[in-house]
DNA sequence: TGTACATCAGTGAACGCGCGTTCACTGATGTAC
DNA sequence: TGTACATCAGTGAACGCGCGTTCACTGATGTAC
């Protein structure tokens, strides 16, 4: 039929994100250093050695995963970001945006915080860069704010990883949180933390240098 | 000999550490949820029966290590942050703890790190748990210090946990940088949040209650 | 359009291996008298 | 102090099981003419 992408190359795509979709699901109760090869393949309904076709190991398996679930964050991160500030509305928004990401990826929001510092080396490394590009990002963003005239680059990149990981953070317990009321006193708690920051951001150039 | 401890109790409670330090020590590469017992009765020297008379699964050692972890990183975290304030001394003299306590005890780091939000549910409560204590603790010092005055319980909390989390992810930094001139480069950017923080504190009060 | 050959995603048998757990045991330490 | 018995940390054999990886294979898809 189609020949551009092929019927070949087409279902061998999709029995590549079969094998992601299913690691990422039996990644909700286990770490990927303990996820089984024949696990995966199991789930997803192929012979064990299909898995080689798409993957050189787990480990190659999870480096692909964090360009996914990084690639659902990116939206998320930019948009929390450029509406980020200090006023009580713009925090409120942003924190809304979070919860629904954490509602619609859970198991991408999981899988980051997880492997971030997890017990592989690549997949940690790939999430640390991936989240480098972001914090630039953002930090781009926070530059171009009126709020930020006369912060240097390095003080500007600084703000933009204290609203990263907030961020990160936040998704995570509210990931965990479990229990009427768990996920408002998260998100309470994490609003305060950013209007803290937001006004220290627009202070931070009232001391000179040093002073007390 | 003594009969108090009894010769037996003392053989029982070396062996039982032997097991959690050997267990960390393997834990620098992987996670605890693909941990094996083997391998850590392996690393002592004793057969792999013997480890059931220590501890029911891995997971329960697992348990027992956060205890030893954040016992270490008790002293630390008050000595920090009852040092902590936005003085550029103060600040440093807060820097200079964490990296002196990651040298120190690197593994305890790491384990802390990567098991706050791995795969073992019980270990991951335990920190979570022991985490909320710390912050409690945190949060006791805080509201002791004069510019707390006027501040509310739940803000001094979520104070002291902003600063625990920049404490514990400045600690993990400070682990995985190498090359030269890394560690100088966490400890700047640290150092800036927590000056940010530091000041965003001081001006807390300052707004009535949503102005921008 | 039809035919002959090439490609290659997925198969299934086989391998050696280390795993967690059970069980009855040994022998040093502890205790009662 | 000496003896007889109890406790229990650590042993070692055995088990069934799932693991990652190899290999030659099959048969549908793709390509050349």
């Amino acid at each position: 039929m189609s020949h551009i992408p092929g019927v070949r190359q087409a279902q061998k795509q999709k029995t590549r994100q079969a094998l992601l979709d299913a690691a990422l699901e039996l990644l909700e109760g286990q770490s990927l250093s303990s996820l089984g090869l024949r696990e995966v393949t199991r789930a997803v309904g192929i012979a064990p050695t299909a898995f080689y076709r798409h993957f050189r190991s787990i480990a190659d398996l999870g480096v692909a995963l964090v360009e996914q679930a990084l690639g659902s964050l990116h939206p998320m991160i930019r948009t929390t970001v450029s509406t980020a500030g200090d006023g009580e509305e713009r925090v409120a928004r942003a924190l809304e945006l979070i919860a629904r990401h954490v509602d619609a990826y859970p198991a991408h929001v999981r899988f980051i915080a997880r492997e971030r510092h997890g017990g592989v080396r690549p997949v940690r490394e790939a999430i640390h860069s991936q989240l480098g590009l972001f914090t630039a990002e953002v930090g781009e963003a926070l530059a171009g704010d009126p709020a930020s005239a006369g912060w240097s680059e390095e003080d500007v990149l600084m703000l933009a990883q204290l609203y990263v990981d907030l961020m990160l953070g936040t998704a995570s317990l509210l990931l965990e949180a479990e229990g009427p009321g768990a996920r408002e006193r998260v998100s309470r708690t994490a609003a305060r933390q950013m209007r803290l920051i937001g006004i220290g951001r627009t202070h931070w150039l009232d001391r000179p240098d040093g002073s007390p």
